[in-house]
DNA sequence: TCGTATATAGACAGATCGGTCTGTCTTGTC
DNA sequence: GACAAGACAGACCGATCTGTCTATATACGA
């Protein structure tokens, strides 16, 4: 039962740090919504910021796997691959209490870039765009790493319209750019 | 010498908000860095989000006159301007306390899109585009609208990529996916 | 010179924060 | 049935937060 609790804890933590923030988030209302006493929690982690980490961890793993999986789902070749990034993302967006990136929040809140909480947002992101680069060089891109970091770019970029500007179809309309770049590369 | 204590404040609580973030950041040590009294501070705003929101305010006329300027200090014709985005863009990446974008960091820490603070950061970005559009339109492409939302894109990606990754030439990269599609929009 | 407005310093209230500690209860194992 | 591990509830601590209040000092205009 125990590893089930520090999981439960993690999941609970993971979902309201998700829709209201790091700091905004209490230790105590971590507790109550998961239904754990105080020294549960301490007994697991050494502090808040451990369990932040924990749970930023997990939403790494989650969202790679959820997010590779359905590309690969959606499309065959790695050419289309590369353009469904952007229709997965889209259904990302459209769910109603989409909140925005988990770690550009992170980074947000925890500015500073020797931060614990700081480094894991920045390994997220480049473990995102490494799996671009293996798309991109699947489907033999001239540049597969420019290709890459261009849709990385675009998907970045995407992700910040939806949540600060609340455009919600940026998905799509990164789709349309995307496609110039993937034809320019794969010509 | 009411509103040059106000004009202080402002810009006192703009530089730490930009270098620590909003919630970390404590009235008392604006107060102590400005040099106020607390009085001072609640005799000119009602409550720290009007503070914040004043802030941001400033924030968005600095940095959209001075990167329009910049912009138009660096290039004459609209085409060259479109890529001096980038230029402009990476000339304020390689500031040493650079810290991310005000507006998205603000989106993060005040998700609910209702905040006045999250309408605030919204419409920063929404004068920026409607400025790209301008620029897309005055280098005549064939879809303006798509052209600056690309570019736009690929700005805020950039800016993600440096803040969160510490990719220190995030705009340099994007500066040649942005080539890719000027090029298509204007051939 | 005398008010008036605005500045100052700083105590104070009320709430919340992260984290520690005590003591009780449940659960599984031998 | 006895024991140990771990979860429970919740008091408690010191620090910090926003915001209010009082009392004093200073500058300016009639």
């Amino acid at each position: 039962m125990g590893a089930s609790r520090r999981d439960h804890l993690v999941e609970t933590a993971l979902k309201l740090f998700c829709r209201d923030g790091y700091q905004a988030t209490g230790i105590d209302k971590i507790l109550a919504e998961a239904g754990c006493a105080k020294m549960t929690l301490y007994n697991h982690f050494k502090s808040k910021d451990e369990l932040i980490l924990a749970a930023l961890h997990r939403r790494d793993e989650q969202f790679r796997n959820a997010f590779m999986r359905a590309i690969e789902r959606q499309a065959g070749t790695p050419r289309e691959r590369l353009s469904a990034i952007f229709d997965v993302l889209q259904a990302w967006f459209e769910a109603p209490d989409f909140s925005g990136c988990m770690f550009i929040n992170a980074s947000a809140e925890f500015g500073d870039p020797d931060d614990p909480i700081h480094a894991a947002a920045a390994e997220h992101k480049r473990l995102i765009l490494g799996y671009f680069r293996q798309l991109a060089a699947a489907a033999a891109a001239a540049d597969p790493d420019q290709l890459a970091e261009g849709l990385m770019l675009l998907m970045e970029g995407a992700i910040v319209m939806r949540h600060v500007a609340g455009q919600a179809d940026a998905a799509r309309r990164a789709r349309a750019s995307a496609q110039v770049l993937i034809d320019q590369a794969l010509s």
